[in-house]
DNA sequence: TAGTGGTCTAGACCACAGG
DNA sequence: CTGTGGTCTAGACCACTAT
């Protein structure tokens, strides 16, 4: 049987866990590794890549392949679409539109998404239920300028997460998490009482440069994220 | 200047984004591809791997690679060590251990981590400081039926992160995030008012199928964990 | 069964950065 | 200047799975 690139990385992965490899020792180099392990150097070149992509390890040319002192941990959330993720669990999507308002931007939204003083913007709030209940609390704003046919969707009868995925399906984001209190109107929505600690996801979304919308989804008390790494 | 897999793959990136090649359509296999764009098939590969990866377009054998319908997208968080963290704000950090008590593990962490029933436990609370303000606050388990030297360590002067770190560098882990209300003790130790809201990060970690230790991590008032995708 | 992606190989050239 | 990783190539065989 030959030699693949996952044994070449379970099998560093293992000398580096058990002790073998401590933290900042050297590893040796490609060409020595593919001869020990009797495999091309392409090969043990894809397990040290994915292992440094991985933050276990770190290459620089020249300078050779070290085992990090402090492993970078990074963990990975995936981000659904709120009725994949209610469907996924079995329950019943249901979706409602509370507020549609075209106004111009306000100074705190052009200030954070850095829009002209002119921008317009559509202010959207809605609500996600999973068997009835209130699962999460939308509130998005939507850049007109940049996204003008936005003005003419029905978000009546399509939610705008869903909207925004086929009119820009690629962007860049960012996204920001945290506690806050619920007020009254959210707390009427999410059906929780005021003050309740509520975890909040917040977005920014551009495209190709452009602001494109900015969003809080605020979940019903309890909710996690949760991930594996 | 030959074609490079970055070439490759920003180019179909872009055929992507720009709706030529929208979701869910099928996209040509990689020998036509590595034709068209004068390559190698390997070329190629990596190009449409590492979309594959990052959400972009979903592959199977035989099926053929198609654009997502909904591309996954991913948040990737660093977590780093919070000492790091605080000192790279460019403020002072302290550590102080405010409790350590060596006890048998109680049901709930047995059944959380699944340990047996005479499980022994270390149970530690410690507060971080950035410039003297807390910054976070840690409630920690470490299994010493597992890490039976964790009963010897001083964690007086080094916190347990750290010294988790030095003995078991790489684990498995399961993170959880979630928002709560601080109760006494927590606003005592964050300086913020009963009730507030607060972030907290939840972490589980395994060695070798062993769990090592549970912990909950809970930050000041106002926490925002932030990336971009 | 046949088409597609997954991977390995052996060799090559190059870019970068340490000494 | 030279060692190391980064990448490309052309060809090959294999594993999976849709049809």
């Amino acid at each position: 049987m030959k030699v693949t690139y996952k044994d070449v990385k379970a099998d560093i992965l293992s000398k580096i866990t058990n002790g073998q490899w401590p933290p900042g020792s050297l590893v040796a180099n490609e060409v020595d590794l593919a001869m020990t392990y009797g495999c091309a150097r392409a090969t043990v070149n894809r397990a040290m890549r994915e292992l440094a992509e991985e933050g276990i390890i770190e290459r620089r040319r020249k300078a050779g392949t070290r085992v990090r002192m402090t492993p970078i941990r990074q963990a990975r959330f995936d981000i659904p679409v709120v009725r994949d993720e209610i469907i996924q669990k079995g329950a019943a999507y249901r979706y409602t539109l509370l507020s549609c308002i075209s106004q111009p931007a306000p100074d705190w939204l052009r200030a954070r998404l850095d829009l002209p003083a002119e921008a317009k913007a559509l202010h959207l709030i809605c609500m996600h239920y999973a068997d009835g209940v209130p699962y999460e609390h939308e509130d998005r704003w939507i850049n007109l300028t940049a996204l003008p046919k936005a003005a003419s969707a029905s978000f009546e009868e399509i939610a705008p997460t869903e909207w925004l995925l086929s009119a820009i399906p690629f962007s860049e984001v960012e996204i920001s998490l945290f506690a806050r209190s619920a007020e009254k109107s959210l707390a009427d929505y999410l059906d929780c009482t005021v003050g309740d600690p509520v975890f909040t996801v917040e977005r920014s979304t551009w495209w190709r440069e452009n602001a494109v919308t900015y969003v809080r989804l605020t979940y019903r008390p309890g909710h996690r994220l949760t991930t594996r790494y």
